[in-house]
DNA sequence: ATTGAAAAAGATGGCCA
DNA sequence: TGGCCATCTTTTTCAAT
C-alpha cells in the first residue's frame, strides 16, 4: 500500500476542497516551501493516488435536470467488459458500477427530462442482453466535501459524527 | 435556464478533463485571449454552473479498498433532511442520494475492508428509523471523463456511441 | 527531502475598440 | 464582449544543505 504522511493527507484534503489552489497557498497552510509541496503533489500523481483534477458542474443549470440510478440485470453471467460496453452506448450515462450480487450493474444517468430518461433506459435495455432494469429517481444529493481517509489501517471509533458540509 | 455558448461549453469540457489547466492553455485551445477566458470562467462560477474544482483520488491506493452502495428504507415518510442527517453520522459515507420510490435513499460508502463496511452499515441501521438495507458491492467503476452536456434542448440522436476514456 | 533564489510562465485589472 | 498592455503572482528549475 502507498505510504503517505500527515502532510500528504493535508494536501489531498486541500486539493479536494479546491483543485485550483496555488502551490504557494498550500505551502503556507502546511508549513513547507513551495518546491516541497510541488514535489509531494507530483509524487502523489506518479503514485496514482491523485488520478486527476476536475470541475464540479451543476448540470441542472445546464438544462439537465433529471438524475437517476438504474439497476441493470443481465442474462447469464455477462463479463464486466460487456456490461461496461453496453452501458456506454448512451452518452447520458455518467458512470457505471458493476456489482456483485443481484443487480449486475448500477448506472448513473443524467437527462434533460423524463421523456429523455425514458429514451436512455430503452437504449440500455436494447444494448446487450439486459433482462431487467429498475430505476431510482434522485430527488436530492448530498456529497461529502472533506473526505479525509487518514489512518486507514487502524479501526475507526464506532461512530464518529462528522459535521455536514453543504 | 442559463445561456452559454459553444465556447463556454468547450471551457467546461476542458476544465472537467483537467481542472488545473492554465487560462493561457485554454485560451489557445478555444481561440480567445487569456483575459476573455478568465472572464468567462469567472462568470460561470458566478452563475453557479461551475460549483467548484476537486481532485480525483484513488481511495483503494490509500487503503480504502471497499466501495459499496447501500439502499436504505425508512419507516413511514422520513423527511429528506432526516435521511441526510442519519446517513451522515458515518464518516465513511461519501454521498447520499434521496430517491423517489422504493428505496428511500442510496448511499455511497468507502471502507477499508468487509468488516469495516459491516460496521458502517450497522451504524446506518441504528441511526434513525431505518427499516431495511440492501448493499451492493462495487466490483469495477467506469466514469465518463468527457461529459459534454451541450445542446440540452434538442433531442439527442437515438444512440450516439461514445468512445471509452479510461 | 527540503530550502532558497532566479528565470519563465501565467494571472489579473484597466482601458479602449 | 474581446483584445492589448502593464504589473504582480505563481510555477518551475537548479544548486546547495
Amino acid at each position: 500500500m502507498t505510504d503517505l504522511d500527515d502532510i500528504d493527507h493535508s494536501l489531498l484534503r486541500l486539493l479536494r476542497q479546491d483543485a485550483r489552489r496555488t502551490f504557494s497557498e498550500m505551502a503556507e497552510k502546511v508549513g513547507l516551501s513551495v518546491a516541497a509541496v510541488k514535489r509531494r503533489v507530483d509524487r502523489m500523481r506518479d503514485l496514482g493516488v491523485i488520478t486527476g483534477f476536475t470541475a464540479q458542474i451543476d448540470y441542472a443549470k445546464l438544462g439537465w435536470g433529471i438524475e437517476a440510478f438504474t439497476e441493470l440485470r443481465y442474462a447469464g453471467t455477462a463479463p464486466v467488459s460487456e456490461i461496461i460496453r453496453t452501458a456506454t452506448v448512451a452518452p447520458e450515462v455518467q458512470a457505471i458500477y458493476t456489482t456483485a450480487g443481484d443487480p449486475d450493474a448500477l448506472v448513473s444517468i443524467r437527462a434533460r427530462d423524463m421523456r429523455h430518461l425514458q429514451q436512455v433506459i430503452d437504449t440500455l435495455r436494447r444494448a446487450g442482453n439486459v433482462t431487467g432494469t429498475k430505476t431510482l429517481m434522485v430527488m436530492d444529493v448530498w456529497t461529502r466535501s472533506d473526505m479525509d481517509p487518514t489512518t486507514p489501517t487502524r479501526p475507526l471509533s464506532p461512530t464518529r459524527p462528522t459535521p455536514r458540509t453543504p
